[in-house]
DNA sequence: GCGTTCACG
DNA sequence: ACGTACGTGAACGCC
């Protein structure tokens, strides 16, 4: 007889996890949780003797994460990183018995046993889930049986029809309606309040269902009758919260969940290694290794590699192998690559490790390889190779020929996808372990070097990771038909933002300090002011002391609350403005306290005296819509809006005299990719006829002439159109323009009958991120949205609206990024002398020479705008001056 | 190290 | 019943 059992692998795994005592072996990894999942399994594999065993995960790193984000909102403890990283261990563990897992993105366990035991239920097979949720009940059937874990984990608790019709009086069915009323705090299903389990059971057996509860309240009275009419929609919601999906495509055939047994060969090894010797023993495997134990039979099975520590005696192995370098890995310290030394570098060349030290690289002797690191018609494949060529070049070492870039490939095939270290990288890829910086290096403080052995074995393991994943990589971005963006737009990108870091931008020292004293001044006026007023001294900048000023000395009213304590942020003192004179003088103080500080003070800071420059850092694999991002210092958020902050614009300048600073922003990006992926007319009419888009889209939502729109209304129109970029939903849009979320929603729902181009757009990129469990921008960037099938009701709507919003945002992010390596392109052909220092994400700075002024003028709009043909016009808007602050 | 606040697109 | 507009980085207070 063929029997399936399907394991809710996140629920025992938990569940073991706080049933078991601590247990770690002698690496100190925490095993207990695998303890309890693997006597559990082999319990009922001896018990039940499946035929086929298949074990489901929540997908991907990211639920654990978002699962701590969940629980913490509930006021639960996060996920221990004690369990956390139990999961690959126990993955490991289930591959080594030979036995199926799945995980899907975009899945949840419960969506995937529901789905199997569905199929195997119509081909008419005996099926046993096992799990710790209750829910799961609902999944019972007359070949379908579930199984609870009791209060330990290895025992079980079988539920067949019987089983379920004794403890609760229900069919399985009836365990939604169950859960539509009582609701589930742990999952944040609401239900309806005042009706706990016993209430619950005893409307159902009255009723039935939840559907005929609500339609016969008045059979009702008093309270519950009240409660049950007030949350009648929570309680359907419910009850489709707690609904399993059981229709995902299932990608596994009954062949591959097939089990065979264990084997001493494949199972020992993984046993040994958790030295669970008791397991061991009772599967009667030995509890040494065999033949292929060497010593080091308990670590983890890292690579032995044929390593040269590099001399300048034998320095002549390495420069013969250098043509057949396959990967190369350039270790740097430190977070700002501009202040980095260089660690040391290692090559892979058939098989052969070569480690070169930085002394020995500076040497003379070493010329020809510092030549071969420079030559940019060499090929080179590395890790966060943009990173490496700023440490070289500031170390004299010129750098060149970035070929593929693990770090960037990893970043495009998920963005989103946690810890892309080579360490992680390598689990993730199952190539031989290595180990994490942390252990070999330390972490903050305590960053060390080790001996120069230890330290080259561990560089070269990097370029050994380096060198496999290349290929493997390579093949995924194929796959996911990335090639292009990776090797046309990412790559060459990577280079370009290399030379703009070191160009860096001239920054006026003295006028910042000016600026500064004014800045002071003035704060300490206001400073003077608001300790009078609040008769006492306090830290301003303190939202602790603010609040009790404010709140309890002051009696003022309370708007809103944070976590911790009263909210003082710039929304609520606003409110609070008309109350007292204070206010005003707080809020002027924090704006200025923010000048200050950040852009006066922080960026002195980060003026090298070498350049009388700031040289930031643009980042490329992190943001998960596919932007840059700038540090050390962000040039990205530089003060605009307000004029006393515009004013510090005004000390970035041209780095030779004579030159102008040039700027160069898009008009209306996001809306108009909006445009153009939904198609929507109306907003292409817009677009195509150089409307004001805000003025129109106010005339067209509020139904009167262009003429007639008034600043009220335009600013109303305005803020739908961000909302509608983000992903709207009332609650926001209220927020935004300071109106009741009714209100709001009537506004979008006029938006989107004047639009419905772009309401079906936002309906089909939902279906699609549910169904593939990811979304695209045009050029095929990818983020992957594992919440959208969430039951937990916020994480699903965060995922909705990232669905939204990603594709527009992501696409802006491609066009500007091809834009910016067309612009090389120009400057190089054209032979100019202008320099592109800056991008902040709509806008690309330039310095530029007297004579190159007018053409550059031309070019560069032409340029952006040309970057990417769209179903509407792209609009770039120039301008140039002596100083950022002039080019607006 | 986390939370709050605020600067930008 | 729940609480978010999307995407970032830096400074500061506080534990």
């Amino acid at each position: 007889m063929e029997k399936l059992i399907l394991i809710d692998g996140n629920s025992i795994i938990y569940r073991a996890f706080f049933a078991m005592p601590p247990l770690t072996n002698s690496a100190g990894q925490h095993t207990n949780a695998v303890y309890g999942f693997t006597n559990m399994l082999l319990r009922l594999i001896q018990e039940q003797q499946p035929s086929h065993i298949l074990v489901a995960f929540d997908a991907g790193k990211q639920t654990f994460r978002h699962e701590g984000y969940k629980d913490y909102k509930g006021g639960r403890e996060k996920t221990p990183p004690e369990l956390s990283e139990q999961f690959p261990m126990l993955k490991e563990l289930l591959d080594s018995f030979g036995i199926a897992r799945y995980e899907s993105e975009g899945f949840e366990a419960d969506d995937i046993i529901g789905a199997v035991s569905k199929r195997a239920d119509e081909e008419g097979r005996q099926v046993l889930v096992v799990t710790g949720d209750k829910d799961m009940l609902q999944l019972v059937s007359d070949r379908v049986q579930v199984a609870l874990t009791r209060k330990g984990v290895t025992e079980v608790e079988p539920y067949g029809y019987a089983e379920i019709q004794e403890r609760y009086g229900l069919k399985p069915e009836q365990i939604t309606d169950l859960k539509g009323l009582m609701g589930d705090t742990s999952d944040n299903i609401p239900g309806v309040p005042g009706i706990g389990e016993k209430t619950a059971l005893k409307l159902l057996h009255q009723f039935g269902s939840v559907e005929e509860v609500l339609a016969r309240t008045d059979e009702l009275k008093g309270k519950m009758k009240e409660n049950l009419v007030n949350h009648a929609e929570d309680a359907r919601m419910s009850k489709q919260l707690a609904t399993i999906h059981r229709e995902m495509p299932v990608e596994r055939s009954w062949e591959d969940m097939a089990f065979a047994g264990l084997t001493e060969d494949k199972a020992a090894p993984v046993l040994r290694k958790l030295e669970f010797k008791s397991l061991l023993e009772r599967l009667s495997f030995a509890a040494e290794g065999g033949a292929a134990s060497d010593g080091q039979g308990e670590r983890r099975a890292e690579e032995a590699l044929d390593i040269r520590i590099c001399t300048e005696d034998n320095l002549g192995e390495l420069l013969e192998a250098l043509s057949a370098v396959e990967a190369l890995h350039i270790e740097t310290n430190g977070d700002n690559p501009h202040q980095a030394e260089v660690v040391g570098i290692t090559f892979s060349s058939q098989r052969m490790y070569y480690f070169v030290s930085y002394d020995l690289l500076k040497k003379e002797a070493a010329a020809p390889l510092a030549n071969w690191l420079g030559d940019e018609t060499i090929s080179k494949s590395g890790y966060d190779l943009h990173r490496a060529d700023l440490a070289l070049h500031w170390h004299g070492i010129p750098f060149a020929g970035a070929a593929f870039d693990v770090s960037i490939a990893a970043y495009l095939l998920d963005p989103t996808g946690g810890d892309q270290s080579l360490s992680a990288l390598a689990d993730k890829y199952g190539l031989a372990p290595i180990a994490s910086d942390e252990s070999v290096f330390g972490k903050g403080a305590k960053y060390k070097l080790p001996e120069e052995e230890a330290l080259g074995l561990h560089l070269a393991r990097k370029a050994a990771v380096i060198a496999k994943l290349v290929p493997l990589q390579q093949e995924d971005l194929e796959k996911n038909g990335m090639s292009k963006l990776f090797f046309d737009l990412e790559m060459p990108l990577s280079r370009i933002l290399a030379d703009m870091e070191k160009q860096g931008i001239a920054v006026n020292r003295e006028d910042l300090q000016q600026l500064g004293t004014e800045f002071q001044e003035q704060i300490n006026k206001l400073v003077t002011q608001i300790y009078e007023i609040a008769g006492t001294e306090f830290n301003l900048n303190s939202p602790k002391q603010l609040g009790e000023i404010l709140f309890d000395k002051m009696q003022l009213p309370v708007i809103k609350k944070t976590k911790t304590g009263y909210s003082t942020d710039a929304d609520v003192l606003e409110k609070l403005a008309p109350y007292h004179d204070i206010v005003q003088f707080i809020l002027d103080y924090r704006q200025l306290a923010k000048l200050q500080s950040t852009y006066v003070e922080g960026l002195l800071k980060e003026i090298r005296p070498e350049t009388g420059k700031v040289h930031t850092f643009f980042r490329q694999t992190i943001t998960a819509t596919g932007r840059l991002s700038s540090q050390y210092p962000n040039l990205q958020n530089i003060p605009i809006r307000l004029e006393e902050g515009r004013k510090i614009r005004k000390v970035f300048v041209p780095s030779e005299p004579g030159w102008h600073i040039l700027a160069a922003d898009y008009s209306q990006i996001e809306l108009r990719v909006l445009a153009h992926i939904s198609g929507d007319e109306r907003l292409k009419e817009a677009f195509l006829h150089e409307m004001d888009i805000h003025t129109k889209t106010a005339s067209d939502v509020f139904g009167v002439p262009q003429e007639q729109v008034d600043s009220n209304m335009r600013r109303s129109a305005k803020a739908v159109n961000f909302g509608i970029v983000y992903g709207i939903s009332d609650y926001g849009l209220s927020q935004n323009l300071n109106i009741t979320r009714k209100e709001a929603g009537q506004f979008i729902e006029q938006y989107f009958a004047i639009f419905q181009g772009v309401r079906k757009y936002m309906d089909s990129i939902v279906k699609e991120a549910k169904r593939d469990g990811y979304v695209t921008t045009l050029l095929e960037r990818r983020r992957y949205l594992p919440e959208i099938n969430a039951s937990n009701f916020n994480l699903r709507s965060f995922a909705e609206r990232t669905a939204m919003n990603t594709p527009i945002q992501g696409t802006a992010a491609d066009i500007i990024k091809l834009a910016m390596v067309r612009m090389v392109e120009a400057l190089s052909e054209r032979k100019l002398r202008s320099r592109m220092l800056l991008q902040v994400h709509d806008e690309l700075v330039f310095e530029v020479p007297e004579d190159e002024l007018e053409l550059m003028t031309r070019l560069v709009p032409e340029v952006m705008e040309k970057a990417l043909e769209l179903s509407v016009p792209l609009k770039a808007e120039v301008s140039s001056g002596n100083n950022w602050y002039e080019a607006k």
